[in-house]
DNA sequence: CGAATTTGACCCGCGC
DNA sequence: GCGCGGGTCAAATTCG
């Protein structure tokens, strides 16, 4: 009854509304100069679609039970309802049209200013490379202090050297054929083909390590002269536990060594993503803290990066932009200073001999000569939220620890209390997480995937537990990262290169013509989206415990094999451990460390 | 069976 | 010059 009436009037309001919009505005006029409500239906009819007849129709035959004061009152409402929605409709096109009318001026505006930077600032793509700084610094000196936060326009140029990520493109000789990206390797040149047929023992051997040796040496003259210049370094520190970060790159392991005063074993991986890409990189796990996992990158990609790739690379790119913006501003001397910069710890230091400020207890090779900037990261859970840092520009907000080595320390520290939980922060904008990599990454999936060894260990050893959950971050320290942020061009620079990051995969994952602005907007929301739907790297893996390598996996097989293992939680310690005094936050045995060189 | 990993040997830089 | 230690190579081994 009333029911009925009711539903027949906002549906046919709602269907004429609709139907209105295509036949035109002369129904306005028509619809307002009608007189009794009864008539209505009738007069309107010609202009009405046949579902707006069969609505006012089935309206019109409604039991005649029906007051007709009520129709009418209910088809009055109805009109009055769909101009308002029609005048809604008229608002709304006009806000459509005016930022349709703004975004082409803005993409005017963009076009002229981005033709203007590129004229500029065209070295200022140094700043997202790792490198020596003070090449480039040599030509354009005051270009290390300039932010690049506010340059969103540079994506389109900026987008193939984010996707090589740790680009050190002024390096130009390095034992390890780092020259060149493009260049071929030695073991496609020429001398490499002049050099004596296989199959010869020892004496083949050194010859063509000496053949080796002479094509870097020949390589490394034809760049530079004498002393080569050492090769930046990004050393990230993470509570990992997973064998190595998932940094979205491909990595073949190549070697493994122990390195004096951690019984960690050193592992060696170069870069499989292109055949030819000298970029490697070292994972070895803290000698104090064996949830903490080092990683070390150098290099340079010679090609364009995974998409799951341009998230790390693009962050110790900006790592590296600010251990080469500090040194800038220290490289004065052996001086070292502090400061405190807005709550946070501020501290630079030159100290070539120093120890690695969060590197206690590891031996400092000649290669840490070389400018290394540490990320320390440890503050975050666990590898399966770093990407959420790596990823995420609002996860700047909680700024880890950025500590330099050797030449700079750039410590962005909030105080060690003020640990991270990453899973109280809105990672709204995560997306580099394992599944995407398998559904938008084309490529195969890398061969080493860094399964949990810990959730491996937990099958055997069900007692041990997860690595102790972090307290949330105070809300000062977020002031005062918010603060650090807007007050330092350096962190400005990090932070541009994670946004620029974020918006150059975006665009990678969607259309790669999309236009920047787009790519700024649309592309944040697909990500915000991709965030929510995929979950955290470790734990989606397939299962490849076979292939468990570096500390752990040497740990377990030794203990596993040597040792007469007890069943429960004592069957990872060994019985005597060079570092047996480390404090353990947790019964992992990670902190039995792995004595087996 | 091909690819990836392991591992011992080798090379080289650096310090003494 | 020698030894140490980091880094790399490549044959052997393992894995899928």
């Amino acid at each position: 009854m009333e029911v009925v009436s009711g539903r027949s009037g906002d549906g046919g309001g709602a269907v004429k509304e609709e139907g209105r919009s295509e036949s035109g505005a002369d129904d306005h006029d028509h619809e307002h100069g009608g007189g009794k409500e009864e008539n209505i239906a009738i007069m309107k009819l010609p202009t009405l679609t046949t579902m707006e007849r069969s609505i006012v129709g089935t309206a019109t035959i409604a039991p005649s039970s029906i007051p007709s004061n009520q129709v009418d009152h209910e088809l009055e409402s109805a009109r009055a309802e769909m101009g308002e929605v029609r005048e809604e409709n008229q608002r709304l096109k006009m806000y459509l049209d005016r930022i349709t009318k703004e975004y082409q001026t803005l993409q005017v505006r963009f076009q002229n200013m981005k033709h203007q930077r590129d004229i500029v600032e065209e070295s200022e793509l140094v700043s997202l490379s790792l490198g020596r700084y003070q090449n480039y610094q040599k030509k354009d000196e005051p270009i290390i202090t300039k932010p690049i936060i506010t340059r969103p326009w540079k994506y389109e140029e900026n987008k193939q050297d984010l996707s090589l990520g740790l680009d050190c493109k002024f390096e130009s000789s390095s034992k390890s054929g780092g020259s060149t990206s493009n260049e071929p390797l030695p073991n496609s040149s020429p001398i490499n083909s002049s050099e004596e047929p296989k199959g010869e023992s020892g004496e083949t051997r050194s010859q063509s390590d000496k053949a080796l040796k002479t094509l870097r040496n020949s390589a490394d003259d034809g760049h530079e002269n004498s002393t080569p210049p050492k090769k930046a370094r990004v050393c990230v520190r993470a509570r990992c536990d997973t064998l190595t970060l998932n940094d979205g790159c491909q990595w073949r392991k190549y070697g493994q060594k122990v390195a004096k005063g951690n019984p960690c074993p050193r592992a060696y991986y170069r870069c499989t993503v292109a055949p030819l890409c000298p970029v490697r990189k070292q994972v070895q796990r803290c000698v104090h803290d064996m949830s903490i996992l080092i990683t070390t990158y150098e290099g340079t990609h010679n090609h364009p990066l995974p998409i799951s790739a341009t998230a790390m690379a693009s962050t110790t790119s900006a790592a590296a932009s600010m251990l080469l913006s500090g040194s800038s501003s220290s490289q004065s001397g052996p001086a070292s200073a502090t400061a405190d910069l807005h709550g946070l710890n501020y501290y630079l230091s030159d100290s070539s001999k120093s120890k690695q400020f969060y590197l206690p207890n590891s031996s400092l090779s000649s290669s840490l000569s070389c400018p290394t900037i540490t990320l320390d990261l440890t503050s975050i859970p666990s590898s399966q939220y770093l990407n959420r840092f790596l990823t995420s520009s609002s996860d700047y907000m909680n700024p880890p620890r950025f500590s330099s080595s050797n030449s700079n320390t750039l410590n962005f520290s909030s105080s060690e209390s003020n640990t991270i939980s990453w899973t109280n922060n809105t990672n709204f904008l995560s997306y580099g997480t394992t599944q995407p990599y398998k559904a938008i990454n084309l490529g195969r999936q890398p061969p080493l995937m860094e399964n949990s060894y810990q959730s491996y260990m937990q099958k055997s050893n069900p007692i041990i537990s997860t690595p102790p959950q972090h307290n949330s971050l105070p809300a000062d320290t977020i002031a005062a990262a918010t603060k650090a942020i807007t007050a330092d061009p350096n962190f400005q620079s990090a932070l541009a290169a994670a946004l620029t990051s974020i918006i150059g995969q975006a665009g990678t994952q969607g259309n790669q013509t999309t236009g920047v602005a787009n790519a700024g907007g649309e592309n944040l929301s697909q990500k915000m989206k991709w965030g929510d739907l995929f979950p955290t790297i470790s734990s989606a893996l397939p299962s490849s415990s076979s292939k468990v390598n570096g500390c752990a996996s040497s740990f377990l097989k030794k203990t596993q094999a040597t040792n007469a293992v007890q069943p429960g939680n004592l069957m990872f310690l060994p019985p005597s451990l060079p570092f047996s005094t480390t404090k353990s936050t947790s019964a992992s045995p990670r902190d039995n460390g792995d004595n087996t060189n």
